[in-house]
DNA sequence: ACGAGACCTGACGTTGACGTCAACATCCGT
DNA sequence: ACGGATGTTGACGTCAACGTCAGGTCTCGT
């Protein structure tokens, strides 16, 4: 099995087998209930195999497993779920374009958790930092320019149902 | 073959074999150059295959056929297709629900080319377009909605983008 | 009139994002 | 401790929107 490919994926977990940090002791604690995959499924709306799928392809890992291979997702894993099936109506991205913006949120994320953490250079964080950056404001462009699309769809709807309004009105008062 | 299928799908060619109109007189002169498929695929950047798909579903019939059966597209059904590829793109409508939109819009503009034609009567044409009106006004809010959304991912990207910015600002200047 | 493309109609293949089913494993309330 | 609900991993099926190929037809410039 791939595991590490996974890993490589999500990339965020620690680079090399270091200690535990205060960083782990806060992602440790339990931020809520965990779900089984049919109460998650439900819940968001979306079947299970949809879940398992993304998964498969690294879009998700579950907060934690059960000893027997269960999985169990938190409330994190939830909204993660919920950003993916933004991304796919809203802006009509595949599965594999929506691992690249997840991925790169992640490593916002793990930079911003890393602040205090002496032990990268600042150096190393700007570089990556101004990478997320860069994508980011690529992905602002495209949605900006769906936007504005969006928008000229909209004027022209709107001039459509003013003609359908004024021909009515016009039709209901013919020469008064 | 389905034939009188299209026609109904399309719903706009005249009811009965009645005379030619002035309408028709204006639909026929050649308003600009016909394409073969070919031609009109690359100019348009989508496959033949495509084109003729789009034929088969009733989304779109060519201006005209030669004697050999083959499909001559005008200026028009170009803007069909870049429409129809709108729809797909930016609303992420499925080519079903296309075709609800085109056959609406084409009622429309059937309404508004037989506005002097008095066989008509005028409550039927009325009636027609308080119909076209409320279905263009259901897209228009599904759009909307789609709008909004996309304002409020692209509000959450400029703060990620923002989160970003200060920090790299921060760590050019640590105290300065 | 003719030949090189352009085009036609089936018919089958492909891809992404799951759905579905089988055969087995795990969890948890009593 | 146990049994019914819940979950697991393959493996194959499905659906939309085309892609691709074969075998024959049409068009149009020369």
């Amino acid at each position: 099995m791939p595991e590490g490919l996974l890993l490589l994926v999500l990339g965020h977990r620690r680079p090399m087998g270091d200690p535990v940090t205060a960083a782990d002791a806060e992602r440790a604690p339990d931020d809520g209930p965990l779900l089984g995959i049919g109460a998650a499924a439900q819940r968001l709306g979306v079947s299970e195999r949809a879940l398992r799928y993304y998964q498969q392809l690294g879009l998700l890992v579950p907060a934690s497993t059960t000893p027997g291979g269960q999985r169990r997702f938190s409330p994190a894993d939830l909204a993660r779920v919920e950003r993916i099936r933004e991304l796919q109506t809203l802006l009509g991205l595949n599965l594999d374009e929506i691992a690249v913006v997840l991925r790169n949120e992640d490593r916002m994320a793990e930079i911003r958790l890393s602040w205090h953490d002496e032990r990268t250079s600042a150096e190393e964080r700007r570089q990556l930092t101004r990478e997320c950056v860069v994508l980011q404001e690529g992905l602002r462009a495209t949605v900006e320019a769906k936007r504005t699309a969006l928008d000229g769809f909209l004027a022209d709807l709107d001039s459509r149902i003013g003609r359908g309004r004024a021909f009515l009105a016009e039709q209901d008062e013919p020469v008064r």
